[in-house]
DNA sequence: CCGGGAATCT
DNA sequence: AGATTCC
């Protein structure tokens, strides 16, 4: 017991935090039914008429016109129609808009802070602790004295927080609260809560888009609470209402992170609601969907989370997918592989990082007893990208050059390992991803690891060991020897390594075999094969290898780039750091403070807390703010 | 043809 | 590489 409560004390420490209750402030916003918000956006005239947005053969989201006809998400067209035979539908394959539009939010919502966490396209959650405290500082700070030589927010006039109990949240609240909460985070929520219909105004404003919001202090009850008015509504719920939102909700499936999965294991423990989950003991809760999330569902259910909101910067991988009835040949596999990839391309070239790896997902048909019912699972394959493929950008200063022709015979390789075409195939999916990225800002031009790179980038395309020296045994069973060989080098590679093999055997690495591929490759020549001939052939029979093991010198050169992980570490140490995020994190005090809370908000409060600066004692409030700061 | 991604954990 | 979850 002891030992748990001091490794509290020394977490709130390391993590800056003084021991106050609920000291963070979250906000959670989401965009009402996203995709047709957008459509309307970009087709004025739609606005009032029912709208649908179709995806296949489904309706996945419709604006409120067409709800009040029954539409609800993820209905069949068919049912759709009958429902309503006016809906307007509008295809939502392509997903370019919305990525887009949700840009756009988290720019604007970067404005405010850059702790923005993105779930999906049409959620954010917004951690604006920090936020709520600038303010009060900023307030406090004026109170003391009367001209500012602090770079803080010039406020026309100067006012106070000196009465706490007469600041209202904006919107609603959740259950009536009998009592404040003795931490002041019912203060901290209402200033939050400002800030969060300010988010809105602005999103509805510059984007034309409504939102709906939750603000709590933690990111579970914000995005509870959002979902309890909605559209184009906001809700706050205190810390002292958490249970009782939880208990409401119902089946246990309502809790997020709890999908059809885990809730299917408590519903055979009879396990179907909340409080079921409350009173079931955590030793019996975790037999059945294991020590971790048993321990999060256990505190979910109390409402309590106690996870940071995680800034989400570029995403990890991009990606494609086709979903069709049915492909069983080749060819028809290749071309729609080969409409994939353009696209793919494109997307990566908007997003302007240079992949280095790509991934190949299928998914067969389920052969078994039930054709309709069961979908087949997702099987994938992966590769880095080899160097003479990964794209570059030299003759042109804007995008970047794919060879399409070798990647695409590249993937075909892929799909030769997922799919053994020998044999009758039937396929209902196929997607391509960029899984892995150059790092952003590469290394600085003295790096060592930079210096190598220039080096090697000159030489020759293709000197793996020549291949004529291996084997063929592995032909039989290439699965096996992959794990054989892979067994211990999860870390994929680093680009400064997979570029010059010469390099890596001058400095005596570990050399890595190329072999085992090979077999594959001839099993079923496909017509990539045919049209890739002679030394392109060759080039990629070696590149569909998997990355070679991290060596000790290749850790050591990773170590020497600016990586978030550095970056990060400098912040802990809380060391005077010109990382990017350090800056971005200056940037984000007063100036940034006061471009984006406008003077309304100001009036707000102020008008919540009448200014009464003259001879008051320093009141309660300030020192819920202050001993945040 | 129950969509098209993306993230996390194992 | 797969399973699961989320939107």
């Amino acid at each position: 017991m002891g030992k748990s409560i001091q490794m509290d004390i020394s977490s709130d420490y390391q993590n800056d935090q003084p021991l106050i209750e609920h000291s963070k402030s979250i906000v959670h916003l989401d965009v009402d039914c996203f995709y047709a918000q957008v459509e309307t956006v970009r087709s004025p005239e739609l606005r009032g008429q029912p709208l649908g947005v179709q995806q296949k053969n489904l309706v996945v989201t419709s604006n409120y016109e067409a709800r009040s006809y029954g539409i609800k998400k993820c209905m069949s067209v068919e049912d759709a129609l009958h429902l309503c035979p006016n809906l307007i539908l509008i295809r939502g394959e392509d997903l370019t808009p919305y990525r887009r539009m949700s840009a756009k939010i988290s720019e604007l919502l970067h404005q405010f802070t850059p702790l923005v966490e993105k779930l999906g396209l049409d959620e954010n959650f917004i951690d604006v602790t920090s936020v709520v405290n600038e303010y009060a500082t900023n307030i406090s700070n004026q109170s003391r004295s009367s001209h500012n030589d602090q770079n803080t927010i010039q406020h026309e006039s100067s006012f106070a927080l000196h009465d706490k109990q007469s600041f209202k949240p904006i919107g609603e609240i959740f259950s009536h609260s009998e009592e404040e909460c003795p931490c002041g985070c019912h203060t901290r929520l209402a200033v939050a809560s400002k800030i969060a219909m300010d988010m809105r105004n602005k999103i509805l404003n510059e984007l034309g888009l409504t939102c709906s919001a939750g603000i709590a202090h933690n990111k579970l009850l914000a995005k509870l609470g959002g979902a309890l008015n909605k559209p184009n509504k906001q809700t706050v719920v205190y810390p002292c209402s958490a249970a009782q939102l939880l208990s409401s909700l119902g089946s246990v499936s309502k809790i997020p992170g709890v999908g059809r999965r885990t809730a299917e294991s408590l519903t055979a423990n009879n396990i179907l609601t909340v409080v079921d989950v409350r009173k079931t003991p955590l030793e019996r809760l975790q037999v059945k969907i294991g020590k971790e999330l048993a321990r999060k569902i256990k505190d979910y259910a109390e409402g309590i989370d106690d996870a940071p909101v995680k800034p989400s910067g570029k995403p990890q991988s991009i990606g494609l997918e086709d979903g069709f009835k049915k492909v069983s040949l080749v060819d028809e596999v290749e071309s729609r592989l080969s409409a994939l990839l353009r696209r793919l391309t494109e997307l990566a070239a908007e997003d302007g990082r240079i992949p280095i790896c790509i991934k190949l997902t299928v998914r067969k048909q389920d052969s078994l007893s039930k054709p309709s019912f069961s979908t087949g699972k997702r099987e994938s394959r992966q590769c880095a990208l080899p160097q003479h493929l990964i794209p570059s950008n030299k003759g042109t200063n804007r995008g970047h050059v794919y060879d399409h022709l070798k990647i695409l015979t590249l993937v075909m390789k892929l799909f030769h390992r997922v799919v053994n075409v020998s044999k009758p195939f039937h396929l209902t999916l196929l997607g391509l991803a960029f899984t892995k990225f150059q790092e952003e800002k590469s290394l600085g031009k003295c790096s060592i690891a930079s210096f190598l790179r220039k080096q090697v980038a000159v030489q020759s395309v293709m000197d793996i060991s020549s291949e004529e020296g291996f084997s063929d045994t592995s032909l039989g069973s290439p699965m096996s020897i992959n794990q054989q060989e892979r067994s211990d080098c999860e870390e994929d590679n680093d680009e400064e390594f997979r570029e010059n093999k010469d390099f890596r055997n001058k400095v005596q690495f570990q050399s890595y075999s190329c072999h085992r591929i090979r077999g594959l490759d001839r099993a079923t020549p496909s017509p990539s094969d045919i049209r890739c001939s002679g030394e392109d052939d060759e080039d990629i029979l070696s590149e569909i290898e998997p990355s070679p093991k991290k060596t000790k010198l290749e850790v050591w050169l990773s170590g020497r780039r600016e990586s978030p992980s550095n970056e990060m570490a400098d912040l802990r140490l809380n060391t005077p750091s010109s990382s990017p995020i350090s800056k971005n994190l200056l940037q984000t005090g007063p100036t940034a403070f006061k471009s984006t809370i406008p003077v309304d908000l100001d009036k707000q409060v102020n008008h919540s807390w009448p200014a009464n600066t003259s001879n008051k004692k320093p009141n309660d409030i300030f020192k819920y703010f202050i001993a945040n700061k």
